[in-house]
DNA sequence: AATGAATGAGGTTTCATTCAT
DNA sequence: AATGAATGAAACCTCATTCAT
C-alpha cells in the first residue's frame, strides 16, 4: 500500500485519513506528555488500542510520522495566522497581527506546540545534524520587517537580529508557561506585543 | 568502588577524577554532536576507546552521569561569571555584569551549553514530567533586578516577567548561533547588554 | 499485541496460546533442569530455537513468565485432584484422596514440581520478601481437617500444626526424590497415607 | 596469595582468618535476607564497607565462598549437636537428644539455616545438578534407627523411609516458621519429639 | 592485606520494522 | 485496511573476575 503509484502522490481514502489524523493526533499528546525519547510506535498504538503495525503501515517510519505531525501542527498554525494577518495592511499592523495571533495560537494549543517543540530539538540525521531547522520562520518575519522598512513604519534596525530577538521572545514563552507557576499567558501577550511595538517604532521626531 | 562508604561522600583518587572527567567531557562532545537521543554509554565508550561497563563502574547509572554532566558545565559557568559580578557595585553594573559574562560563557562554551540543553529539555521522570526545572536561574536573575529596584537603579517593571524575557533572550542565542549562518556573537553580546539596559533603566526625568 | 486494550484480558489467538504454552513448557524444562539462577529468556529462547525478544512479546516480562509457570501447574494440579477429592463424602476419605491425589500428581510431574518449587523459593520482591508465600495450600489441608473433627472423625489434634505436618511431609519427597537412589514413589505414597491415617484417626475405644 | 603452598593447606594468619569470618557472617546475613540470585560480591562488600576484590582475595571464587559458609554452620551445628548427643546412651535418648538439639540450633540459628537453605538449593554445577546434595545428613540419621533396632529399643520399621520422613519433618519447619504467623517454635519441638518417639517406640506388648 | 580500575559476558527490556495473512 | 507474530539491534545494568600497585 505504501508503494505510491509511479512518482505520483496516491490518492487517499477517507478511512485512512481518519485513521492518520488519530494517529497524529495521539503522537502530540504523547510527545507533548512524555518528551520525544519517550515516544515510541508502542506506546501510541497502545493509547489508540491498535497494534503498533497500524501505524508502520500507515506512516512507513517514524520519520514520517514525526514529519507528518509537524507539518500538521504547521497547517494548523497557518490557518490560524494567515487570514487574520491578510486582514491588515500597515506594517505596524501586520507586525502586530503576526505577533499576537502567533502567541494567541501557541496559548491554545500548548500540547501540540510542545510536540513539535520536541520534534525540532530531537529529530537528527544519521550524521548528527538536526533534521528541523526552522529558519523559515525567521525569514518569514524578517521578511515583515524588511517591508515595514522599506514603507518607513520602523526604525533602521537590523532586521534579521530583530527578527531573532522576536522568536527567541515568543519561543521562550512555552518554556515559561511549563516552569512558572504564576505565568499569565494573556497579560504576556498584551506585554510582548507593547514591547516589541516599541522596539520597532520610529523614534518620536 | 562505585560502594560509597555509608552515605558520605567517598574520597576520588587523582585517576578516578581523571577518568570521571575525561567521560564528562566525552558525553558532552556526543550530546551536542549527536544529540540526547543518540547519547549512550556505548557510543561514549567507543568513542574513548574503552569498555562500557567503566561507564557504570565510575557513574553507575545514566542518569547520574547526565546529572554530573550538568553540574560540571554549572561549576564551571559560575566559576566564570561569579568573581565578575561580584567584583560590580551597582546594580546596573552587576546585571550588565550578569549578562555579559553569561553570554560570554555560552559564546566559549557552545558545546558545553548544547549538551546541558539536551540534558535539560530531555531528561525526564518516569511520569514524564522535566527531570531539571531550570527556575533557578531565574530566581537569581529575578533577585538582581529586585534589589536594582530597591535602591532606585531601575524602572517600575515587573520583575518576574522581565527576568524571564531576559533569559528567554539569552537563551534563545544558543539556537540562533545554530541556525543562522551570519549570526555574530560579539555583536549580539554588546547589543542584548544595551537593549536589556534600556529595557530597564529608568526613564530620563 | 501485549497492549492489552483497557485492563480487560485480551482475547487469545490459538497460535499465541500455543506458543505461550511451548514457551511455558520449555521454561519448566529449564527451571527444573538447571535452577532458577541459571534460567534466562536466552537460555529458554535458545531451547527454543526462537528469538528472546518472542518471549518477551508473549509475556511482557520475567515476572509474568514465571508466574504463568506457576498457574499452569497449579491448574493442572487442581485439575487432577479436584474431581477425585470431589468424589468423596466421608472426611476420612477426603483426607486420603487429598493426600494420595497430591502424592500421584506430583508422582507424575516431577519436572512441573520442581519448576514450580524453583519460582516459590527464589522468586522475591525488591525488598528480598518472597514473592510466593503458599501458606494457601496449608490452610485449605486445615479447613479438612478442622471439618472431619466437627463430624468426629478425627482426633482432637491442633489443626494447624497437622496441616503443616502433613505438608512438611508431601514437600519433602520431591527432595527425597531427587536425593534417594532407592527411592520408590509407590511404595512412599502408601505409607505416607497410612501414616497420616494413623496419625488422625480417633483413639481405638 | 591464593597460590596454596604446593598441595598443603596454607597456615592462615589472624587477621586473615577475622576476615573471612566477617565475610562469612555476612554472606549469612545477605543469603538469608534476599535470597541466593540477589546475593553478589557487590552486595556483601557494600554492607562491609569494603572493595569487592577483598572477597575475590580471600576466597578466590563464589563457590569457595558459597562452600565456607555452608561449611562454618555445618560446623557451628557439629559443635552444638555432638556433644549433647554423645551424653547419652540408650538408642532412645540417642535420637530425642539428636531431634531437640538439631531443632534447638534451627531455632536459635534461624539466618544460618536460612542461608545454607538457599546454597544447597541453589548452587549448582555446570551441567545443572546440585552441587550439595546433603543425604549425608539423612544417612547419620539412619545409623542411628538401625543401631536402635539392633539394640532392640525400635519398632521394625523401614529405617531409610523412617529417617527421610523425620529429616523432612525437621527441615519443613524453617519454611512453616517462616510463613505461619502463629508460629511457636518451643511447643513445635516437644510436638516433633513426642511424634517421633511414638512413631519410632516399639509397640506396647 | 587490600584496593582501585577495568573488563567482558550475560541479563532483561524496548524499539522500529517486516511479512504473511 | 489491519493485525499478529517475529526479529535483531541496541539500550542500561550487574556480575565475577583479573591485575597492577
Amino acid at each position: 500500500m505504501r508503494s505510491e503509484n509511479r512518482t505520483a502522490v496516491r490518492q487517499r481514502t477517507f478511512t485512512e485519513e481518519a485513521r492518520r489524523g488519530q494517529i497524529i493526533a495521539c503522537a502530540i499528546e504523547v510527545l507533548a506528555e512524555l518528551g520525544y525519547a519517550q515516544t515510541s510506535f508502542a506506546r501510541i498504538a497502545e493509547r489508540l488500542g491498535i497494534s503498533k503495525s497500524v501505524i508502520s503501515y500507515h506512516f512507513g517510519g517514524k520519520d514520517e510520522l514525526l514529519e507528518q505531525v509537524a507539518q500538521a501542527v504547521y497547517a494548523a498554525a497557518a490557518r490560524y495566522m494567515i487570514p487574520r494577518i491578510r486582514a491588515q495592511h500597515s506594517a505596524r499592523a501586520v507586525l502586530g497581527t503576526y505577533l499576537r495571533s502567533n502567541l494567541e495560537f501557541i496559548r491554545d494549543h500548548g500540547k501540540d506546540i510542545d510536540a513539535v517543540t520536541e520534534i525540532f530539538l530531537n529529530v537528527r540525521r544519521k550524521d548528527g545534524s538536526r533534521r528541523f531547522a526552522g529558519g523559515q520562520a525567521v525569514r518569514a518575519l524578517q521578511e515583515i520587517l524588511r517591508r515595514g522598512q522599506d514603507e518607513g513604519a520602523f526604525a533602521d534596525f537590523d532586521t534579521r537580529t530583530m527578527a531573532w530577538a522576536i522568536r527567541n521572545l515568543v519561543d521562550g514563552l512555552t518554556r515559561q508557561r511549563a516552569l512558572d507557576p504564576e505565568f499569565d499567558f494573556d497579560t504576556c501577550i498584551d506585554e510582548l506585543v507593547a514591547l516589541v511595538d516599541r522596539a520597532t517604532r520610529k523614534a518620536a521626531s
